[in-house]
DNA sequence: TATTAATTAAGTAATTATACTTAATTTAGT
DNA sequence: ACTAAATTAAGTATAATTACTTAATTAATA
């Protein structure tokens, strides 16, 4: 197996001295770069082939938490490891939620850094401690409960002819095909497509269907 | 502090007989009505000012869930400890969500029932064993619904680009974006975008958006 | 190291969608 | 019956996607 190449991302250099030394003598770890906020960890990170980014939860400008959603959202190739100072069950929850694949606790050895480390670069997750409490505090108080969406009215003000475009665009149809379908020319499919397209207020197929799925349009 | 005024829901007698003989040298603990079934169960909760029921899941007509899910709708200041047999990811995750205040799986000893008891009893939760990592593989993908989704395994053999590609495709993004985002060429960006297109077998972005919903890529 | 797999990118064509505008017909409501 | 709204459809242009093929350059793995 290769090395795990790391990125550290804290804004206390003295944090990040301290743990680049206790990585020092482990032959198969390897820390190839630095940030010292979450912007700067974003554009290293773009930069690099990292496997893991060991990345602290509060940091200036843009915080741990939100630099894993950032990954994430965009699927970068990267292993995230969050780190924290506190044991808030705010921060475990969101850095879950965000896609951090573990989070360590303040109190956590060299020894369970190692862990974590190997645990995720390998495609694991790891987390400290005991915050299986954590999570059912968070689970019941329905926090991470989806709520229900009640039937949104329409706000929209599409037609019955406009709605019927619709169900057919979210098929996946093109407008020749719904023109066939409904006996009309394929350019006045595509005059209906369009008015959708505004009255909605979209600008590509991926945001109609999200937004027809959140107001259960057709 | 007063007693724990107990009600044993289980199809079981022998089970039921059990747990009693188990409580029945706790000075503070008292087994004051029992069911074999759930909803005999909830008659009996009507009847009775019982502090806590301790019901089995899979019982004949009406089970343990659905007898938590009840109470809970219905606000009836009882509290509620799962058992199973099973430990079931599944199950698990449902009972939180039904409202349960605790749950032990089949491993459970006489001292853990009598700590899950008081914990519950005072108002507490307890759940037992290490469920943190069945809580958190629920979590993480995606919302908290006990919908019964295999992990799959994407069989669809995206490579790690291709990944990041969906993603942003997913996030309405033209290729011409696409390109300008990850810095390659916008005919790139079209390359990969036509592979995905054939390794998940889908012929436009709207069944591209519930192949990949569906198997939960990117 | 050898070899496969992945990423990159250009070429060529055909098809589709986007972004409007204008305007003739239906339909529907008052 | 009158009017507004809805449906129809064409014109014009640009942009984007689809559907391939070929092929060079990295990475990863055996």
């Amino acid at each position: 197996m290769s090395n795990i190449r790391i990125v550290l991302a804290d804004d206390h250099v003295l944090v990040r001295d301290g743990i680049k030394a206790l990585l020092e003598d482990e032959a198969d770890i390897e820390v190839i770069d630095e940030a010292s906020d979450g912007l700067e960890a974003i554009e290293v990170l773009k930069n690099s082939d990292a496997d893991l980014l060991l990345v602290d939860i509060r940091m200036p400008g843009m915080n741990g938490i939100e630099v894993v959603s950032k990954i994430r959202e965009n699927n970068w190739p990267v292993k995230t490891l969050v780190l924290s100072m506190h044991d808030s069950e705010e921060y475990v929850v969101q850095s879950i939620h965000a896609g951090a694949d573990g989070y360590l606790l303040k109190g956590a050895s060299k020894g369970e850094l190692l862990k974590a480390l190997h645990k995720v670069a390998e495609g694991g997750k790891y987390f400290s401690g005991d915050i299986s409490s954590i999570l059912i505090s968070n689970f019941t108080n329905g926090a991470a409960v989806p709520k229900k969406q009640e039937p949104v009215e329409d706000p929209f003000n599409l037609t019955k002819r406009e709605k019927q475009i619709l169900a057919l665009v979210l098929q996946g149809k093109s407008n020749k095909e719904i023109g066939e379908e409904l006996s009309i020319s394929k350019r006045t499919a595509e005059v209906h497509r369009f008015n959708l397209m505004k009255k909605l207020d979209v600008k590509n197929l991926i945001e109609l269907t999200n937004v027809a799925r959140e107001y259960q349009l057709a």
